[in-house]
DNA sequence: TCGAGCATGTAAATCGTTACATGATTCA
DNA sequence: TGAATCATGTAACGATTTACATGCTCGA
C-alpha cells in the first residue's frame, strides 16, 4: 500500500520523502497514516524496483529528490485501474488519485462499487429488520441499546458511502 | 486489540473459538475482521494471562469452551472505560460493547469524543473553504475533481459520525 | 456418500509502528 | 541562541494475514 501511495504522490512531481509525508498528511491524512519508518524503506524499494529515480541535491540540505519513471507510472495506473474493494479504506485512497485515471475505467469501477455498496446496504437492512423485531418481542431493547446503535451506524455509514458515490458519478461536486 | 474483542465476545457467555469468530462476523463484521490465525493464539495468551479459562468437551466434537474470569472481566472493563480515540475504528468496537459499561463513564467518553469530532469537523471545514476558493481562482476544478470529492467525503464522514454520536447520547435510537 | 459446515491449530510472510539516532537550517 | 521545522534513516517490535494442515459431523 505505502509504495502505491508514495508513487501516487510523486505523480504530481519530483519531491523529497519529507515532502511526500507532508502532502500525504494534508490530503488523505484523515484516512491514511504514513510514518517515516515505512516511507523511507518504501522509497528504497521503489528505486530498486525501477519505479522511481533518486537524485541527490548538493544545496545546503542533504535532501534527496524522487521522480517517477514511466515504469512506475504504469505500475501505479495498473493498481489504480483495479476494481475498488471495500476493505481497509483502500478504496478512498484510490479515489483520491482518480484524476489520473481514464474516464471509462473510472466510471466502470465507481459504478460496480456503488452496486456492491447497495447490495451490502440491502443485506444490512434485512438483518436489522429481523433483529429489531426480535428485540421488540423480547423487550430487551434497553439492554442492547449500544449493540443496536452500532448496527444503526453500519447502516448510516453505507448509506452515506452510497450517496457520496452516486454524487461523484453524477458529477454533483462541481 | 484481538484479545479485547475476544474477551468482549466472551462476556455474553461461555463459547468456543469457532463461535467467537462467527458471532464477531455477525455483529461487528462490517468494521472488524477476525481470522483464526490470530484468534487461536490470542485465546492461548488469554489463558496464560488468567483472563479466561479453558474447558475441554468430551462430547463427539473436540471443542474447547472458554469462560471469562473475574480478572478478565476487570481487564476488559478497564479497556472499555478508556477515552474513545478516533483512529482505526477501535472506537466503534468499544461502543458495541458499551452496554457493559457504567452510565457515567459512558456519558463522559461519548461526550468527549463528540467534542473532538466537532473540532475536527471545524478544522476540515476551514481547510475546505480555503482550498475551494483557491481552486475557483485557478480554474482547475475539473482537473482536481476527485481530490476535491475526497475532501467532501471526509467532511460527510465526520458529519455523519457527529450526528450518530449525538443521537446515541440523546437516546434517540429507542 | 459427499459436501458444507464445525472445529483447531501452526509457520511464514507481510506490513507497519515506535523508538532511537543524527544533524542542518531558519526565524524570532 | 534556542526552538521549530527540515531532513534522513535504522532496528526492534508488534499485530495480523495467508497458506497450509488435519479431522469430525450432519443432513440431503
Amino acid at each position: 500500500m505505502i509504495e502505491l501511495v508514495t508513487l501516487g504522490m510523486l505523480m504530481q512531481g519530483r519531491m523529497s520523502g519529507y515532502d511526500i509525508k507532508k502532502i500525504t498528511e494534508q490530503t488523505i491524512g484523515t484516512f491514511y497514516k504514513m510514518s517515516y519508518g515505512s516511507l523511507y524503506p518504501a522509497l528504497k524499494r521503489l528505486v530498486t524496483e525501477g519505479f522511481v529515480t533518486e537524485e541527490e541535491t548538493n544545496d545546503s540540505k542533504n535532501k534527496k529528490l524522487y521522480t517517477v519513471t514511466n515504469k512506475g507510472r504504469q505500475h501505479f495506473l495498473e493498481w489504480l485501474s483495479e476494481p475498488l474493494k471495500s476493505n481497509k479504506r483502500e478504496y478512498m485512497v484510490k479515489v483520491f488519485f482518480y484524476d489520473y485515471l481514464d474516464e471509462e475505467t473510472k466510471r466502470r469501477n465507481l459504478h460496480d462499487y456503488q452496486r456492491s455498496i447497495e447490495r451490502t446496504l440491502n443485506q444490512l437492512k434485512a438483518v436489522q429488520a429481523v433483529v429489531s423485531q426480535e428485540l421488540d418481542q423480547l423487550d430487551k431493547k434497553d439492554q442492547y441499546y449500544y449493540r443496536v446503535s452500532t448496527m444503526h451506524y453500519g447502516l448510516k455509514f453505507f448509506q452515506m458511502e452510497n450517496e457520496w458515490i452516486k454524487q461523484i458519478i453524477n458529477k454533483e461536486n462541481f
